[in-house]
DNA sequence: CGTATTTGACCGGCGC
DNA sequence: GCGCCGGTCAAATACG
């Protein structure tokens, strides 16, 4: 469980981003996705938040109102969002545990989730192998690498197509099929954030090391093993390798979570300091404190964040005649009464410095709260 | 010299 | 029970 920020749902006939927007889409976008501004997912998101599913009896909340219908239906239901400006649509794919008995029951909630949507064809699920006949059943705990042989990967976009999939855990099988594995697709960056010839790997806020790499059968491609390095204790990993049907797509394979917030500035350049990620992500100005952040506190967070902000855009104004953060998410405008974010989101724009990068030629400079952190 | 990566060996789950 | 295969370990190596 990651960060998020909710956003008012009035335009709700709008694409899907303008109700959920997940934090932590990080990467030198100037430089890794030059052609279509891809940005990578940080880790995928979880919904509904505990935050706002733990409040859920809060009905005098007006995005209670408006979700409360859905989160049973919702929960246990894993999201992953990717964002392709290119064609200037966000995409959503839901995978999920206990999303129905099969059926079309995933139909069923991407409908509802879409609200009207703009999107044609946001979801699909890949149906485990063994069930071909219900392209919308779930995958089941533990078969995504069963289905990696045809199935994992990013499928045919056909107009706002799956771009990821996942599956999760179910219960009441053995130590591996038991593990909560999440698996986002992304475009491999070209050549930043890895290595000259060797395996592109795209950063993330997360300290990771990698300690294993393994050719997989039936696939051209090695997968690379890494763990966060971040805490001694954490257990999470990530697997990357790239995509058997588009090698130029990533898929990463996210298992256990992480037992500690996120990267200080010590342990953050821990592992990164012979990385080109490091180049790429610059991470100064950390904080060593998480900021936590609830609904009570949430004024002053606001106050908080809007004071950051406004420094920097002050700072960035006095450079280039624009504002470092758009306005369409300053603060003022993007906190609502309706918005929580999630201590990892306050955390991350406490821990990174707000700051631009060189310009680049035609390059926008101006950056939004979910990809200020270059 | 300290730290990260590489890579072959080893371990254990899983299918047959 | 056996073998395959994925995941991890750890020594060697590379790099700043």
């Amino acid at each position: 469980m990651r960060d998020y920020i909710w956003q008012r749902m009035e335009n709700d006939q709008g694409e899907l981003a303008d109700v959920v927007r997940a934090g932590g889409w990080v990467g030198d976008t100037s430089t890794a996705f030059p052609a279509s501004g891809w940005q990578l997912p940080l880790e995928p998101v979880v919904f509904p938040p505990a935050s706002i599913k733990d409040s859920s009896s809060d009905l005098g909340d007006p995005f209670m109102k408006l979700c409360d219908p859905l989160i049973d239906e919702l929960s246990g239901i894993e999201f992953f969002k990717s964002r392709e400006t290119m064609a200037g649509q966000v995409k959503m794919v839901i995978k999920g545990r206990n999303c129905g008995d099969g059926g079309d029951g995933g139909r069923f909630m991407s409908q509802k989730l879409l609200m009207g949507g703009e999107i044609k064809k946001p979801f699909d699920i890949i149906s485990p192998e063994g069930d071909k006949s219900s392209p919308l059943s779930p995958v089941m705990a533990g078969e995504t690498m069963k289905v990696s042989s045809g199935a994992v990967g990013c499928l045919g976009d056909d107009g706002g197509g799956v771009q990821q999939i996942s599956s999760s855990l179910q219960q009441g099988v053995k130590r591996r099929k038991n593990e909560a594995k999440k698996v986002v697709c992304i475009p491999a960056p070209a050549a930043a954030c890895g290595r000259p010839g060797g395996e592109v790997v795209p950063c993330d806020l997360w300290a990771w090391r990698k300690y294993g790499q393994k050719p997989i059968k039936g696939s051209p491609h090695p997968r690379g093993y890494y763990r966060c390095s971040s805490s001694k204790g954490c257990s999470a990993r990530k697997q990357v390798e790239r995509s058997r049907i588009d090698p130029n797509m990533l898929v990463i394979t996210y298992t256990y979570e992480h037992n500690h917030p996120w990267p200080t500035q010590r342990n953050a350049l821990a592992g990164f300091t012979r990385s080109q990620t490091s180049k790429n992500c610059s991470i100064r100005n950390l904080k060593e404190e998480p900021k936590e952040t609830t609904r009570s506190n949430a004024s002053s967070v606001k106050q908080e964040v809007k004071e950051v902000v406004d420094k920097a855009n002050d700072q960035a104004f006095h450079r280039s005649r624009e504002p470092l953060i758009s306005e369409q998410y300053h603060p003022d405008n993007f906190f609502t009464d309706m918005t929580v974010l999630e201590a990892d989101t306050i955390n991350l724009i406490f821990s990174k410095e707000l700051t631009e990068t060189k310009p680049e030629e035609n390059g926008d400079k101006t950056l939004d709260p979910f990809n200020m952190f270059y």
